[in-house]
DNA sequence: GACTTAATTTAGAGACAGCTTAAATAAGAC
DNA sequence: GTCTTATTTAAGCTGTCTCTAAATTAAGTC
């Protein structure tokens, strides 16, 4: 429960919902922060079993249990959804003021 | 999802689950902490729009707002009856321990 | 008005979470 | 062995959370 908490871990979890990913790509994917915070991060959501590791070479995998999460994975996905939707809003009232511009 | 992070505040929505309750009443049920801090965390989680407040003379009376939690709702009751199951599961062991001395 | 009861607000302290930088580990390439 | 790449660990800093104690508000009673 707390491990979902945080909003960077949100994110991190998300990224690696439907596929699996090394450490370096998603620290990577994640802005304004180092990588060792994501490092941290993902042992803290491992450490919580919200997450499964595979290692292979020098590269470790990362990917959501989504078994683990119980309803909580429903929780997290509507969070995503709801933020998908915000943003098809935005973006279809945009549209909107362009086209009008236009005319 | 940050208002019941807390512990506390999972105590406090807790006890107003099913029934409407004074906020003297709700802080003597929960121990090792002050009155005024079971006080803030109310207004904390009146804030987060998870608690109505209904006055009433100097009594200000709390209770769950179980539509605004959506999933979160039912995370709360599993994490509950969780909690339930493993109480259970103590006392029954440590029933079939008394029953095995006892013979 | 003074007094009591219910509850909150304020101010400040302590603990802790999450970050950064620097150092360390681990695996592979040469 | 050295070197490079991928990643984590360690140490320390800072902001934020939650608490306590004291002061304050609010409503009622006498």
């Amino acid at each position: 429960m707390t491990a979902i908490a945080n909003p960077r871990r949100r994110q991190i979890l998300r990224l690696v919902w439907d596929a699996e990913r090394s450490a370096g790509d998603i620290a990577s994917s994640v802005d304004d922060v180092s990588w060792p915070a994501v490092s941290q991060n993902l042992r803290l959501l491992k450490d919580a079993g919200l997450l499964t590791e595979r290692r292979q070479g020098t590269h470790r995998y990362y990917r959501a249990d989504r078994r683990a999460l119980g309803p909580l994975g429903a929780v997290l996905r509507q969070m995503w959804t709801r933020d998908l939707g915000r943003l098809r809003e935005l973006a279809e009232a945009e549209a909107r003021l362009r086209r009008r511009r236009r005319d």
